[in-house]
RNA sequence: GGUCCCGUAGCUCAGCUGGAUAGAGCAUCUCCCUUCUAAGGAGAGGGUCUUAGGUUCGAAUCCUAACGGGAUCACCA
């Protein structure tokens, strides 16, 4: 029991004794105590004053005095607006700091064969594209999470599902076999990830010229747009006054339905995309020719991602294959289609009925028959529940999925898994642009490879600028400019809390000074750098430190930040938040700076203190090193 | 239109299981390297926490409504 729980316990305690009266555990509130006051731990009184009657100063000091006389590690108390203030005694963090400094796991929890299987499904790409910006953010927090419910005591398997399958593949492999006469990442020096994506977009602008003109060619036949002469802009402002307060007058509404069903007949009907959905049809029925272009083709992004991951630090336990899956997901269908759960339309298409759960009607087959991704989806989890023994699934995907995922559960406990109901979606906020969103297909995208590189190219001329490492060989250096590169980069999209959009500027670039990975990478490298000095210095480092030395007020907080650690990782846990775990270790090296500022370490003349500074930065260093650890970010011992 | 998310300093973000004077960084303006790493430290200016009600001893935090922004409701994944 920590000390924290053990004062609750006091005041409820106290309460009884005092006034007679049991309280529950939400009344005896207990927290840290605000850094400029005098004490270890804050008690609220208010919500006692009614049980006690009494003004909150007499109520404090009451229960002041009750825990002061009954919990030995407890100094003294101080009653401040309402507010009792505990003071522990004045070893009691020295001697808990010893405890920490034996202790290189600070923090974690380790999993025992009895730990309960976490699974967690990050990155999953389309091999139809590069990486982006937004995949960096799912990477960096899928990565992440992982750590995090490994130090929380989870067994835990790091999986990704690759879409390697579909009509949006198909999209890139039909405009590569139509325009790219045969070029290979090897002839074209590109990263074959790159090259796919670049015939993506091809095929996009191909197929949006080919709708335009269908629509132009069939547009007389729509009496309600024979005034229009511009169809998309047309089309745009009604979508844009349909928004309005205003909204639409009768003829406003025709004018708008003719839109939408004409620009839908023009989206369906224009020759590539049949010729696309024609390919996948051969490819579900495994056509040599488009199977071997297929495999190819996704052999070259494969390479490239693994270049991208690598660079990213990231990596997988287990990795699935929708190719492999949605077979599995389209037999689960048709097999709840013969248990009545699910129901096929006239043209042969499989739906499930969502409408008593407040949803709408899910398609699950199309009408040729093929898979969408909700089958995909199906057949994964339950691949996966066969392969391991999960006592929790967690999807790390964007919250623009939020629907998919509610349907995705509920779903699969209609079919009849139990573990439906608790899939974990961990939704997290879309990167934007200062203009919007980031759209692959119109190439209004940072890419992960070049926003990477940049990251090292910047630090790398930051390091050789102010000569940090010089006497390190080139690849000593370079290690070590992609590591503050890579730890400026994961920082700065784990630091935003996960659940909310955040904003990237291009145009400025992400910083290295101030609140940032390599602003606490600095701080590691800088006491690395004390224990070089008292190396240097002949200085004989002891384990422990006295604890009969004074602290002030700076080394108090540091120690009860430290200490504070283990509640930090398991409120990260509890709500799969890397954020909480990167403005933690923010602020502690903030704080150590400043005791670094004006605090003598190895310079100390008293030599119980000097001890007492070192293993307390000892154990900050380690701290960070942990924290960080726990972000994916590695931290050098020299900067 | 239905559902969901968000609104805190010029900008990017913390703080939100109600608690003491709302915090950082960037940007702007000062100051500190003949003691351990200046990618650091100290200081100044900058806020009706979108608005209006409500609950409460106490509201940035909880509730309701409005306003503003975003997502989603596809035979795309």
């Amino acid at each position: 029991m920590n000390i924290e729980m053990q004062l609750k316990s006091k005041v409820i305690a106290a309460v009884k004794e005092l006034y007679g009266q049991e309280i529950n555990e939400k009344q005896a509130q207990v927290q840290i105590t605000r850094k400029d006051l005098t004490g270890d731990f804050t008690i609220v009184v208010f919500p006692l004053l009614k049980i006690s009657k009494k003004s909150p100063e007499e109520t404090g000091k009451d229960i002041g005095e009750f825990i002061k006389n009954s919990e030995e590690s407890v100094a003294n108390y101080n009653v401040v607006k309402g507010f009792l203030n505990i003071e522990l005694e004045a070893d009691y963090w020295l001697n808990l700091i010893n405890e920490i400094t034996e202790d290189d796991d600070h923090g974690y929890k380790k999993a025992d064969e009895n730990s309960p299987l976490m699974m967690i499904e990050y990155s999953s790409p389309n091999t139809n594209k590069p990486l982006h910006l937004g995949h960096i953010r799912n990477n960096l927090l899928g990565y992440s999470l992982s750590r995090i419910a490994a130090a929380n005591g989870n067994k835990v398997v790091k999986t990704n599902i690759v879409n390697d399958r579909g009509i949006h593949i198909c999209k890139s492999m039909l405009a590569w076999k139509k325009w790219g006469e045969g070029i290979t990442p090897e002839s074209s020096g590109k990263k074959g990830d790159h090259l796919v994506g670049d015939f993506y977009v091809k095929f996009d602008k191909e197929y949006k010229t080919e709708i335009k003109n269908l629509i132009n060619e069939k547009i007389s036949e729509y009496p309600a747009l024979k005034d229009v002469s511009d169809f998309s802009a047309e089309f745009s402002a009604l979508k844009a006054k349909k928004k309005t307060k205003e909204g639409h007058n009768d003829e406003e509404n025709e004018k708008f339905k003719a839109c939408t069903e004409l620009s839908k007949y023009a989206e369906n009907n224009a020759p590539l995309i049949l010729e696309a959905r024609e390919m996948l049809r051969k490819w579900e029925a495994k056509d040599p020719e488009v199977y071997a272009d297929w495999e190819m083709m996704n052999q070259w992004v494969y390479a490239g991602f693994d270049v991208s991951y690598k660079k990213l630090g990231v990596d997988f336990d287990k990795i699935y294959y929708e190719s492999d899956t949605y077979t599995v997901g389209r037999d689960m269908v048709l097999e709840g289609l013969e248990n009545d759960l699910f129901y096929r339309k006239d043209d042969g298409s499989v739906w499930c009925d969502l409408s008593d759960k407040g949803l709408d009607e899910k398609l699950l087959l199309r009408k040729d028959g093929t898979s969408v991704y909700m089958t995909q989806d199906m057949g994964t989890a339950k691949l996966r529940f066969d392969d391991y023994d999960i006592d929790k699934m967690v999807y790390v995907v964007g919250n623009e999925q939020d629907y998919h995922f509610q349907v995705l559960s509920l779903l699969l406990d209609k079919v009849g898994f139990k573990w439906g109901k608790g899939l974990v979606h961990f939704s997290y906020g879309m990167v934007e642009l200062p203009e919007g969103k980031m759209k692959s297909r119109e190439g209004t995208v940072v890419d992960a490879d070049d926003l990477a590189d940049a990251m090292v190219n910047t630090a790398r001329e930051m390091s050789k600028e102010l000569g940090k490492l010089d006497g390190y060989t080139d690849e000593e250096a370079e290690k070590i400019y992609k590591m503050i590169a890579m730890g400026a980069l994961k920082y700065f999209i784990l630091k935003v809390d996960p659940r909310k959009n955040m904003t990237f500027n291009p145009e400025e670039s992400i910083d290295f000074n101030g609140n940032t990975g390599p602003f606490i990478q600095y701080t590691y490298a800088r006491i690395q750098s004390i224990f070089r000095k008292a190396a240097e210095l002949g200085i004989d480092v002891k384990e422990h430190t006295p604890t009969n030395v004074d602290v002030d007020e700076k080394e108090n907080n540091l120690i009860r930040m430290v200490a504070n650690f283990p509640n930090i990782v398991a409120e990260a846990g509890k709500v799969f938040s890397p954020a909480i775990i990167a403005n933690f270790v923010y602020d502690l090296a903030k704080e150590y700076n400043q005791f670094y500022h004006d605090h003598p370490i190895t310079f100390e003349e008293d030599d119980d203190k000097k001890t007492m500074r070192l293993v307390l930065s000892k154990t900050v260093g380690k701290t960070i090193k942990n924290a960080m650890w726990l972000l994916g970010i590695d931290v050098p011992s020299k900067m």
